[in-house]
DNA sequence: CAAAACCATGGAGTTAAGTCAACGGTTTTG
DNA sequence: CAAAACCGTTGACTTAACTCCATGGTTTTG
């Protein structure tokens, strides 16, 4: 499909979906029709777009993503310590839910709090 | 204390924390000594710190957290629909956390890959 | 009491993640 | 087939959340 229609049907703008490109987060075929240059995106791509929302909820840059997609399914290359990274990141998104859920549970505490208060205090 | 302290004890540079006061997430006294212009705060601005941190996890901008410090705090002066707007940030922080513990599945599925793999595929 | 360590303010600079605008091709449509 | 609707690239601009710097007072310390 073109930039547009994934831009509809994820809701992401069109900029937005040549930035992630850019950055190495989806991919495209140079369009089959060879008359044009114009981006060939896979259905997948949406399901990549989901993924994506999901890992920036959870905290994670787009360089760390990159990185991410990239070294882990190139079957790891030579140096990269792919165990060590994603323990790494494990650890920190794991904190981030810990206090995530902490500050929902006060969130939920000042809103009974609210609806316990009739008019005046 | 003193904004050095705070910012030993807090982990934050004082430049940050000038910019959350300024901003109105902590509040000092200006110091009682009187004869200079050092901020004194008070130890609870520790927990206040941590609670900002929580907050940040969440997603939450500095600008939201604010609007909840001030106007929640506040009694609810006049038209502030603070129902509203908390109903509106916990939907926001709990479809965040839902989409986070969906990566960190993702991230502990991918760990689980690699140490299944001895030395290649 | 002088040097070192701290603090204040104001304003410029930085980074991440987009967003916008300008200009010029390609497709689709009435 | 001409206008409308798309698409591409380049590069400047924006916003949030800090961070740095310069300049100049205040405290602490050996």
């Amino acid at each position: 499909m073109r930039i547009g229609e994934l831009a509809r049907r994820s809701g992401l703008s069109r900029d937005t979906l040549r930035f992630y490109e850019k950055q190495g987060l989806i991919e495209s075929r140079p369009g089959a029709e060879a008359t044009n240059s114009y981006r060939d995106y896979p259905e997948e791509a949406l399901i990549t777009l989901d993924q994506i929302a999901d890992a920036q909820a959870a905290g994670m840059s787009i360089a760390d993503l990159a990185m991410l997609m990239g070294q882990l399914q190139a079957a790891d290359p030579d140096g990269f310590d792919g165990e060590a990274f994603l323990d790494a990141r494990i650890a920190e998104v794991e904190a981030r839910v810990t206090r995530a859920e902490r500050f929902l549970d006060s969130l939920r505490q000042a809103r009974a709090a609210l609806a316990a208060t009739p008019v005046l205090r």
